[in-house]
DNA sequence: GACTGTTATGACGATAACCGCATAAAGGGG
DNA sequence: CCCCTTTATGCGGTTATCGTCATAACAGTC
């Protein structure tokens, strides 16, 4: 299990709380989480963190098709969600951080403290 | 400092790491990203965290017309990012949750080190 | 150089999101 | 009951994004 350090409520660096970020620093986020918030974006990087993979394989994987796979991993590229390294003709994929899974890990438990208030809520009602 | 564990790396509950998420976890993850992918929808947070305030104090501070504020708040009001009490004829918006600082917080630390990475980059040339 | 296989990119229609204008809905005062 | 204030919502124009088709660019082989 990891740890991670998170700076919000008694730093100074902190990221949103206390003083209003810059709108720079706004839409540096927005632009990030807008990365995330296609299905299919975040399908690719997580079959990617299954292992390295090419085009084709990743076509074989997710259905879908060899231009939006190419357009996908050049969006996620730009933020270094993923990066490419060629193989002769091939280019091989891969997306290592663990920055993603992170932001899934903290939704994921957001959702799932939701859907157990609703439940409660109904068993009491 | 708060200290938030996340079972990424070892656990079988994980979210996107070993098996790959149902299409609907992934449609999930992307629809609350979404949310967070507006800088005014993160503009309005933001500006929540300092406390308590109305459409009337938010217009003040934004400068985002009525209906423009009302719409936003709606959609974050439907994940639990803000949630509304009314006062009267007003209705006081609030945002506890420490959730999004966290998110932004760890995509801040990514962004920092993508710009420490291209100066330290630039200085080796 | 011609050919094949793999990946990236321009063009384009379809779809969705944003944003403001006008207006409806809701909750007090007179 | 009417009016005023505050907030929510239907409507429409604009813009951005998605996803596909066709094609260009690239690397290797003969």
């Amino acid at each position: 299990m990891r740890c991670i350090m998170l700076l919000s409520s008694y730093s100074n660096t902190m990221a949103v709380a206390g003083s209003m970020p810059s709108p720079q620093l706004l839409e540096e986020y927005s632009q990030f989480f807008r990365l995330l918030s296609e299905p299919a974006r975040l399908q690719l990087l997580c079959q990617l963190k299954t292992g390295p993979m090419d085009v084709a394989a990743l076509i074989e994987a997710t259905g879908f098709s060899q231009s939006h796979i190419s357009r996908q991993l050049s969006q996620l590229q730009r933020a270094d969600l993923v990066r490419c390294e060629r193989d002769g003709v091939r280019t091989i994929w891969s997306a290592d951080s663990e920055l993603v899974d992170d932001l899934c890990t903290l939704v994921q438990t957001r959702l799932r403290q939701r859907l157990e208030a609703q439940l409660q809520q109904l068993q009491s009602a």
